[in-house]
DNA sequence: AATTTGCGAAACCGAAAGGTTGCACGTATA
DNA sequence: TATACGTGCAACCTTTCGGTTTCGCAAATT
């Protein structure tokens, strides 16, 4: 199935995850203790953000660390980009435009 | 029903309803001309957006008029916040390291 | 006044989401 | 070797999603 980092986002306890174990990796069992889901619950959004490469894996004898791939987090930096230019500069014109009441303040 | 902005920028239409408004306000028939479904599909994710306040209406006559509320999308930006400080971080180690690096190089 | 246009709401439908329980399998431990 | 542990996977269920068609209503046009 086709992963969207968006879709993956959506869910909170997936956000939840993901800020979880932005800090430092985790296995399934320690991250299922943080929500009132089953471990199973857990393992389904795991396999989710790994499909979409969010995540990680890495095997340590019969235990799974999942940990965070940070550089994939830049895809949704890089589409708000598009509209952080607009509300800067949005700014910018509010800049310009105390600029020139300022201006005609001074001409009076 | 409660809306959540993450779940309401998940499905991809609705990304580009947003993007498209972004630039100038526009009617349901306006933003379903870009894309391949009904007028009503377009006004169903109009009310999904509404409803989490990413978009404001204003009726003129008997077209309505969608316009992107920007300060909204603030908001995805503001929970990227924590993990921004993760990936910048990352640089700021890379940059001690390559300053350790030159430093220790000097010193030879 | 009759007709066209722009729109939202409701009813319906198939697909997908998110949860649960039960299971299989490899790894650690007794 | 027998048992406990950590995990993923499959089957199943209910709810939600995204789409369509049909409709009603108000505003514009004829």
């Amino acid at each position: 199935m086709r992963r969207d980092i968006f879709q993956a986002i959506a869910d909170p306890t997936r956000r939840a995850i993901i800020a979880l174990i932005a800090l430092q990796a985790m296995t399934p069992n320690a991250i299922a203790q943080h929500f009132d889901t089953t471990r199973q619950a857990v393992s389904k959004h795991l396999r989710i953000l790994t499909e979409c490469e969010l995540i990680t894996q890495e095997q340590k004898g019969r235990e799974i660390y999942y940990s965070l791939e940070i550089d994939k987090m830049k895809e949704i930096d890089k589409w708000l980009e598009q509209f952080r230019k607009i509300w800067e500069n949005r700014f910018d014109n509010l800049d310009k435009l105390l600029a020139k009441i300022k201006e005609q303040k001074n001409e009076q």
